[in-house]
DNA sequence: CTGTTAGCGCATTCAA
DNA sequence: TTGAATGCGCTAACAG
């Protein structure tokens, strides 16, 4: 147990400025209610004694936290750690605090770190994806407060949910590749549920195309998705000696198939590599790497601005498509966008 | 402002329990002083109820919130997203959780947030690196919490540093590629603090051996680091026609150049690349990449572990060397680890 | 513009 | 093993 000296409170700032408390309190939160002459004095006060607000005191009298908890599945992702930053960023220009929880893809850690975070009394949430554990949706139902649903779109949100739908990515890109020409093009992703309906909807689409169902490569979740580039490209060529295109999972597989792919003199884009992301965009070094892009930033962003504006007490649309867009480079086709919202 | 329904307290639940609150509370955070049956009982109102406790409360008068208060200069470079990781995870396991501030490499940017930041007493601290604002250190003083400062090795921390030393990685670095027998290695940096200092060694170990002054090619820190790679080795070769090999400042970036490389013809690892960090060594489908190897991960674990010692009121070491590690793959000569602590 | 009163929900301290 | 009294530090609501 930390013995720790106690620190100056808002009563010591007050008998420093001669004021009673709550005109400290609101020389200090709320300026404009208060002389300029004991405003002045109170700041010097709060100087002097180096006060720290103590924001548990306040919270629990205004039932206000400024406090945001979020949760991920993983910050090793550059979509998720973009929209990470422009999450906290934002919400921090509005004096927004962050909790950060990672999920590792798993609905009951969420509901662990959901458990945990509430009793601090966030504000608001911010999840990612709409499948969650029953309880999970009990509690945040209990807490009453506003939630916002990253990434993926759903009509029906616990409250607010921006993203896009998973399924019409892949079957815009299986379309986008038939249209380029490719054959037989493949699946590479890591098992997580949003790739899963990603590549779910490019079947489908293959489906209606008439073409064979596309073979997949699956491995698990795990941080250094571009080292799996080798092993999973490997695989495929085993699997499927005769697939021309690969649509991966993540911008960081791409490069790692790109890589493997180069140094078996595979030609690329004649073999074709497809992405997902906005990293292989901003490397603009890989011209033959075509992509989903998806702004991570811009959802964390928007995720921010509704979650501010439900906590400020208004309603916030319930629901945003986000919509992606097909990047084409160094592909046998001119770029064509296939969807754009 | 948000009109919610009053939440249940400990007080209903203990009405419910037919206990008193204290009673309830025990049950809740120490089962072991209270009886079974009591026990049960309470479970039960807590269940039936929705009880979710009101940390604030708690810690307002326990002066314990079991939050950690953790600021990254990034979140978009995996050494410092497999620290965050590492560190949110295994604080989580003893029942911390973190708020996450990003400072954008900027000291002042790290004051603003520890200012907002310690308003909710956290127990404990995490910054990056030895590089602070005279505020930011009083305010850490004047809080007397403990503080963890990551990635840099300082014998004389605030209160406990783990790292290594920038310098020394940058001098082994050069004396590595050297050793390989390159003439004329460069530099491929972003403007980060650290970066700047493995750079200082490298340039001190390259005066040591009296060879001439390392180029440089030095850019803005910004998220998508492997873009970079081919405007810095664009910018290289006009700048140093004659540079041989290069050590960039990240993993990221060295794939990008290598990527570029790779397009140009050059031939690697006759021209040499080096990285710095953990992906390149994931990454095993790049086998011309060598790197100093950093295990962002274990300095975050090794963060956490030190910081739950010292909130436990234990004094810590205060400063751990971690030490790091050349990997050689690819290069013109076997590897041969430069240092290893 | 400033102050008084009261209480937020809980855990510490002491007593039974 | 349980309970009563108390106060943590602050701000809402009201009064002046």
């Amino acid at each position: 147990m930390q013995i720790r000296s106690t620190l100056p409170t808002l009563k010591d700032v007050a008998r420093l400025a001669g004021v009673s408390p709550i005109t400290a309190s609101r020389a200090i939160h709320r300026p404009e209610l208060v002389a300029e002459a004991t405003r002045m004095r109170v700041k010097q006060a709060v100087e002097q004694s180096g006060y720290v607000p103590n924001s548990l005191a306040g919270g629990l009298t205004s039932r206000q936290t400024r406090l945001v908890a979020a949760i991920v599945p993983s910050v090793a992702h550059s979509l998720f750690s973009d929209m990470l930053n422009a999450l906290i960023s934002r919400l921090a220009a509005d004096s927004y605090e962050t909790t950060l929880g990672i999920s590792n893809y798993e609905p009951e850690h969420e509901e662990t770190w959901l458990t945990a975070m509430l009793s601090r009394r966030p504000d608001g949430v911010v999840l990612t994806g709409t499948e969650h554990t029953t309880r999970t949706r009990r509690l945040l139902l209990n807490a009453n407060i506003p939630v916002v649903e990253l990434w993926d779109y759903s009509p029906h949100p616990m409250d607010v949910a921006i993203g896009f739908s998973q399924e019409d990515a892949g079957r815009a890109v299986f379309r986008y590749l038939a249209a380029c020409g490719y054959q037989r093009p493949a699946i590479l992703r890591s098992e997580d549920s949003r790739a899963h309906r990603r590549a779910q909807g490019f079947a489908r689409a293959a489906a209606e195309a008439n073409a064979p169902e596309p073979v997949q490569i699956v491995f698990p979740e795990s941080s250094p998705q571009a080292g799996r580039g080798r092993e999973a490209l490997g695989a495929l060529l085993v699997k499927a000696p005769d697939a021309d295109a690969v649509f991966c999972s993540s911008d960081a597989l791409a490069q790692g198939v790109l890589a493997y792919a180069h140094e078996l003199g595979l030609n690329v884009p004649q073999f074709g590599v497809f992405g997902f992301g906005d990293q292989a965009l901003a490397v603009n070094s890989i011209p033959a790497l075509s992509t989903v892009r998806i702004d991570g930033a811009c959802i964390g962003r928007l995720g921010a601005e509704a979650l501010i504006t439900r906590m400020r007490g208004a309603p916030a649309t319930p629901a945003q498509d986000v919509g992606f867009e097909i990047i084409a480079r160094g592909s046998t086709r001119p770029a064509e966008p296939l969807r754009r919202q």
